[in-house]
DNA sequence: TTGCTCCTCACGTCACGTGAGGTGGC
DNA sequence: TTGCTCCTCACGTCACGTGAGGTGGC
């Protein structure tokens, strides 16, 4: 598992320790055991952490709302009232945009950073060129 | 100086102690002077580090190769010689395409995940205007 | 003179890394 | 049986945070 999500067995079991990620089943001896849906939600987390350079605090708190979500999901399926299922949705969207504008700044940033690294390249390129027009 | 590169004195000093950045001059007073390219420099470092989540050991070896790269500079501009010119030129070029692979899957990363983000938020949407539909 | 920032230790904290010593599955 | 991975402490490390107590510029 943790070939599969890009860490450590260490850190696995440290973020079990904080509350993370759920305490896993053991098999019979002592060995942890996950399932599939256990894999996505740790490979979400790492990602999560190395692409935005969240702290695992902020990561708890993100899981926890995400679970506070999956709950009202469970009454959204459950509802069959208009005005309550728009508001489970709207709470849902209102969530993701907070998200998707962490993640397109950061791009941004980073395509920034990309274009500067690109324009010295030209500039080096293109003394080489000149260099062996001469 | 910590307000303009995003990061607190102690970082400074931290770093200072490292070696990542030299020694800053002090003023008349034990204070810590800085010039403008030392707040380049710093600035850089504070954005490498957060935005490809570098280590300060590999800072380090950045730094390093860009001081040995600065003196070739100055060989460079004394030198005459195209054939070492042209040599010169090229190690820059193969130091600036290292980092601008590393930089570039970077940000096909981060893209994806907006990506998947986006296509939750159309989910949403979509199930929004059902609703408004009925 | 009062406030604020700077300074240097030095201990604390976050997010793990790394043995030490022991157990379990192919 | 041999090798490998897993397990639990528990101390170590990296990258700073955070007072404690003192000094310097507006």
């Amino acid at each position: 598992v943790a070939e599969l999500t890009g860490t450590t067995p260490r850190t696995i079991r440290y973020y079990e320790e904080l509350g993370l990620i759920g305490s896993a089943e053991r098999r019979q001896g002592k060995h942890r055991s996950y399932r599939e849906a256990d894999v996505q939600r740790l490979a979400e987390i790492v990602r999560l952490r190395d692409l935005l350079g969240l702290s695992l605090e902020q990561l708890s708190q993100l899981v926890e709302a995400e679970a506070a979500r999956a709950e009202l999901r469970r009454e959204y399926h459950a509802s069959e009232e208009p005005a309550q299922r728009r508001q489970i949705l709207e709470q849902a969207l209102g969530h993701i945009d907070t998200q998707l504008e962490l993640v397109h700044s950061r791009r941004e940033e980073i395509k920034q950073l990309e274009r500067e690294l690109s324009d010295r390249r030209d500039l080096v390129t293109r003394r080489l060129s000149e260099l062996g027009r001469r």
